[in-house]
DNA sequence: TTAGTATATTCATTTACAGTTATATAACTA
DNA sequence: TAGTTATATAACTGTAAATGAATATACTAA
């Protein structure tokens, strides 16, 4: 039922509004304000945001105060290391593969 | 119509369809094999990944070589950046604000 | 041509989720 | 106390996408 790192990153709204939470902790209200969504809407995507442990609330009277928790965030890191030697380089796997195995692979076709 | 990178990345298996792509471009036969998906289901990860532009497809008789283009991943990269710093620190944005702002709360609360 | 292999697509069903409206709850204020 | 503010939840609607079964397409081989 939790919703995992990727899935709460895959919501372009949810994305913006972690990047308001990053540069700062914002109440619900400062969201509202700062998005195009409706209030329920925003609760509600704070809501996955919990489930996914990516933001972690502080009640302050009637207000509550999210703020980022980066950590999950490692598990998006850890994917993406592999690739990114892979993107730095700027060179298609499949180039690669031909680059690697063109003489092996005309032989076999021979 | 499209698939964004993100929402491309937030299903599980088709981050172990590209993790496999990844290690050696694959037949679609290879990758049923690999997985525990059936023929059709991995053909329609492919598609969802091939929108998302996150592989290559090179026909070869029958076979079709899936291959990575790791570029879109570039768009996750750029996202993660600013986070990087945040959890090698390892320190909640709750608790920097609270360090930070504890003194002038304590006097706005006064 | 027929049979077989590799892959893609269609269809139907189900599930997940985004957005809205309305309402509930809790805390604050007068 | 009543009224207001801040937030969450419920009920609903619409849509995207996951899944499985069946079928279609395209190539290969005899």
């Amino acid at each position: 039922m939790p919703m995992d790192t990727f899935t709460a990153l895959a919501e372009p709204n949810r994305r913006r509004l972690l990047e308001a939470i990053r540069q700062e902790p914002c109440t619900v209200n400062m969201l509202v304000t700062r998005s195009d969504l409706s209030q329920p809407a925003v609760s509600k995507h704070l809501k996955y945001l919990r489930q996914a442990n990516l933001v972690v609330v502080k009640p302050d009277g009637q207000k509550r105060w999210y703020a980022l928790n980066p950590t999950p965030l490692e598990e998006i890191e850890e994917f993406l290391e592999p690739y990114r030697q892979l993107f730095l380089n700027r060179l298609d796997a499949l180039e690669q593969h031909l680059d690697l195995t063109s003489q092996t692979e005309a032989n076999e076709a021979d």
